[in-house]
DNA sequence: CCAGCGACTTGACAAATATCAATCGTATTG
DNA sequence: CAATACGATTGATATTTGTCAAGTCGCTGG
């Protein structure tokens, strides 16, 4: 691996905190690979053989089952991914792919474990980032759970919009279609729910959204935190 | 507490590994209290000041939003809840409530902390434990966003009377009205949804499940590990 | 340039799911 | 024992969501 991509590693909150020999240890197992769009990363029920850390380019986390198949996720730069089955020796749950051209750290599984015995700043950096996994996964549980479609996506770009810095109008994150899947409908629903939302001020010109009246399209999607705050 | 739950609660995964002067002090500031059914004993968006294990009875996690609620999981003995609220000093993700006469662990979330820190056998035990949690969440919601509500109750079913020891009947954990709120569906689709399995030799009276052939019913369900399987 | 591809959209329809109201059955209780 | 309360069920209906089949649009490669 090149050495300069150490830093952005090391800077990562699940890294920062083992102790410099323990991290060496890690890196010098690990290697970097690019990775074209659209190549399947890992493969869902195949055992969990390093752990994956995205430097750069953008993952989708998605699982298939009888003929279907729907997105759970995105990985962002710069995050790790598939902590929880690598931590345990279990089997992927996910299946992944890159969205584009990506960069991304491969870690043995069995040097992570090794060292997470043995490092206990490794260990409880661990403890965060798999309590805030749970805690995202919960979020979108509730979301799933509890709302409609229309609400989901009226959520969804009300996060996406303060992503954005509060703008007005904003791009889409993804393709359309993903993000449908992500959010647990067809496409053709979810053209559907974009009309749904134009009484509440959402206009849609291809990628771009834009938001007529924030507060108008709030009294709709009942935002949460517990929901869509996704910091806590 | 009296000194009689605590060989219970030093054998649990979580507890197991660290070292007896730290789990004494974990012990010192638990209490044990015993609450009627019906109990509400978090409610969600309230900072987390205890982590609560479960000596006997059950415990509902559910969340509510805009008017409708749903039951997110059933805790049973003995178990914790809640540990990634505790950890992350955040607030609760979901209120919980007792849906029996139950014996419950309440440990200030400030010792787990403080014994987090200086303990790695603990930490390391936290890492499964959420890691476990968290899988379970990602099976939970494959079979939401994968499954019509008609085939996440023949798997829940499967799922079931594997639990039973394979038996032809069994007693269902619950009554129905949670049962569907778990599964996502309201209890006349419940209703509905057992009626829709007699084709497959499910038979249901009042809260007793018999499936005539299994086999057939598993040609409908497709159980996969990588959803249905809680053990991984 | 333009043919072709793929994503998106639209409409018509079908299936799944929710809602509302009424009823049934059982367990509890006065 | 009767009255009642509550969960479960059923039927009728409405809403939501998915499916299928066009058709549009924009992009890209020859």
């Amino acid at each position: 691996m090149p050495d300069s991509d150490y830093p952005d590693i090391r800077r990562l909150d699940l890294f920062s905190d083992m102790t410099p020999e323990h991290f060496q240890t890690l890196m010098r197992g690990a290697y970097v690979q690019n990775f074209p769009p659209q190549i399947e990363l890992i493969t869902e029920g195949e055992p969990s053989d390093f752990l994956h850390v995205v430097l750069s380019g953008s993952v989708d986390l998605f699982s298939a089952w009888n003929g279907r198949d729907t997105s759970m996720a995105t990985v962002r730069p710069i995050s790790t991914f598939i902590l929880a089955a690598t931590i345990k020796n279990a089997p992927y749950l996910m299946s992944a792919r890159t969205l584009e051209k990506s960069r991304i750290v491969l870690i043995p599984s069995q040097d992570v474990r090794a060292i997470f015995d043995v490092d206990g700043g490794f260990a409880r950096a661990m403890v965060t980032e798999l309590a805030q996994c749970y805690r995202s996964v919960i979020k979108s549980q509730k979301d799933l759970k509890l709302r409609t479609s229309l609400e989901r996506l009226a959520n969804y770009l009300l996060r996406q919009q303060r992503h954005a810095g509060d703008a007005a109008a904003f791009d889409l994150a993804f393709e359309k279609r993903r993000l449908a899947s992500i959010l647990g409908m067809t496409p053709e629903n979810l053209s559907r729910a974009f009309k749904g939302l134009q009484p509440y001020g959402v206009t849609v010109d291809g990628t771009r959204i834009s938001i007529g009246d924030q507060a108008d399209l709030e009294r709709f999607a009942k935002p949460n935190s517990l929901i869509d705050d996704f910091s806590t």
